[in-house]
DNA sequence: TTTT
DNA sequence: TTTT
C-alpha cells in the first residue's frame, strides 16, 4: 500500500475490558478494544499530582484480531501501532456520526506487554466458537499446545504464518 | 509532563484550508487546522489505483499556534507529532458529540515541508489581529521583516524562544 | 515478520549526496544514502542561534532501492521510516568495524517531499550501469511522460507493485 | 529546541546488563544501557523460526538518567524514545571510532513496562558509590515505601519534578 | 556531504 | 549481553 502523507499512531495502554470480536460475512474476524492511556503530571500551582486518562478505539483485523481475541483481556498492557481513521455511521433515527478509531492492519503492529508467566493477560480469553460454519470443525486448532508456557502470543505482524 | 503509557500520533499531510486561530481569555493563541493525509494502492482484482483521504483534526497552542497562524494556510504541507485526544461536546439541543483531535503541545512538534520560496506555504497568512488587549502595541513586531525569505519559520517545538 | 521488541526509526532530512545503489547477485538493488537531520536552537546564554547536523546511513532494499536510484539524488528531501541494525564488517588488516545503519525493508517506508515539478529531486537518476553511449540521446526516458504532473515517484512502500 | 527535519528512533526492549552511570563534573548522572531489541519470523523456505537480535546503546542524561540507575538493571523492559547521534572518538593510538547511540534527552522518553511487583525490574538498583557494606542489611532502603502500590517507577520526561 |  |  502505498502513501502520499504519513498516518501513524504508536500507543501503550491497557484494555479497558476484554476485546468485542465479531466476524465477516467471509470469516475474517474484527477485534474492538478500548484502550486507556493515561499521563500524570504535577500541577504547577499546587503542586498535586494530576493524571488524565485517554481512552482509544482500536480496531484489529485478520490474525491480529484471531490473537487478539484469544490472549488479550481486561487489563492487558500492549503496545499497537496504527493508523487514524475516522468512520462516519447513523443512529437509529438516521443523524450522522463520526468515530475515530485506530486501525491496526496490516501497515501496523500488537505486541503484548505483559507476558510473565502467570500474569493475567497471557492467560488465553475463552475461546468461544465463532459463527457456525465460518470456523467450524477445529475452532481451537490454532490454540498453543503448551498454554501455561507464558509469553506466547506476543508479536505479531500481518504477514506472518503464525504469531508463535 | 510525565505518562504512564504512550500517545503519539505522527501526520505528513496537506491543510485543506486556512487555519483558524482563536485566542483564550489569557491571550494564548489555539490554531485547528483540517489536515489531509491520503493512501493509494493498486486494488488486487481490477489493478485500478485505488485513493483514500483521512482527515485530522489537528490543533495546536501557544507558540506553535502562532507560527501555524502566521505560515501555514491552505494547501500547506507540514509534518506533525501530537497525541490523540477526545473531547466531549454539546450540540445546541444538549446531546453529547465526542470529536477526537490530534493535540500538539509542549510534547510534540510541527513542521513545514514546502518551504520551496515562492510556494504557497511559506507566504505568511495575513496576521489578524488578535483580540484587543492581548497582544495591543505591536501585534506584528514577529514578524520576520523579509517576508519573502521563504522557508523560515521551519520547525517549531515548544521550547524554543523564537522559531527561527 | 514478528518481533519481540520495537525497533523504529523516523527521520526526514536531506541528502547529502547522490544515492549508491549496487545490485545483488540475484538481481535485487540495495541503495545508501547519506541522510542529513539538523536540529537548531538558541543558546541560553548567549542567545545565538546554534546548529547542529546529524549524519546517517539509510540503506533500501528492493523495489524502494529502484525508486531511491531513479528519484533521490543530492539535496532531495525525504521521510523514511526504518529499523536500526548494527554491521559488523573487517578493514582490510582485519581489525573488527561496526557500523550502525538505517534498514529501510519491507517493515519500512520511504517518501519523496520535494515532488515541486521543477525541483532537483524530482527529477531521475539517469538509469542504471549504462553502456556508455546508450543513453545519451534519450537520457529522460525513464521520466514519467507528464513531467508537469508534479508529485510522482513520491511514496513507496514495500508491496507496492508500482509506485505510482 | 528547534529542528528542521526529524531524528526519533522508539524502541521496545531488555536491557542486556545493569545500567551503566557515571556523573559529569558538574554532578548531572549520565547513564548507558544496551538494549537488546528481537525480531523472529518464519524462513519461507524451512519454516523454522528465525530470531534476530539487534543490540543498540542507549544513553540517558539528567533526572532520566537517575531512574535508569535507581530501577533499571539487566533484565528490565523498557520503552524508549530519543534520537540517533553518532559520535566520533579516538582508540588509545589514535585511531578515529564511530559509535551510534539512541540519546534519550530532554525531546525523549523512557518508560519501564515491567512494573509487577516482584519483578526484577522493580526493584531498585544498589544505590550509588556505596560505602563497601553500607546495603547489604538493608538491600532496599531506597525502595518506595510502599511497595505493593504496584508500577511505581513507570513514566519518565524530563520535565518531571519526580518520576512518580 | 544536505537543507534553511 | 536481554527477553520469549
Amino acid at each position: 500500500m502505498a502513501t502520499r502523507g504519513v498516518n501513524k499512531v504508536i500507543l501503550i495502554g491497557n484494555l479497558g475490558a476484554d476485546p468485542e470480536v465479531r466476524y465477516t460475512p467471509s470469516g475474517d474476524a474484527v477485534a474492538n478494544v478500548r484502550l486507556a492511556t493515561s499521563e500524570t503530571w504535577k500541577d504547577r500551582a499546587t503542586g498535586e499530582l494530576q493524571e488524565r486518562t485517554e481512552w482509544h478505539n482500536v480496531v484489529f483485523f485478520g490474525k491480529t484480531a484471531e490473537i487478539v481475541k484469544q490472549y488479550l483481556r481486561k487489563g492487558s498492557k500492549i503496545y499497537v501501532e496504527g493508523k487514524l481513521r475516522t468512520r462516519k455511521w447513523q443512529t437509529q433515527d438516521g443523524q450522522d456520526r463520526y468515530t475515530t478509531e485506530v486501525v491496526v492492519d496490516m501497515g501496523g503492529t500488537m505486541q503484548m506487554l505483559d507476558s510473565r508467566q502467570g500474569s493475567a493477560s497471557s492467560v488465553p480469553l475463552e475461546d468461544t466458537p465463532p459463527p457456525a460454519r465460518s470456523r467450524p470443525t477445529t475452532p481451537d486448532a490454532a490454540r498453543p499446545s503448551h498454554p501455561d508456557s507464558g509469553g506466547f502470543g506476543d508479536g505479531a505482524d500481518f504477514d506472518d504464518d503464525i504469531p508463535f
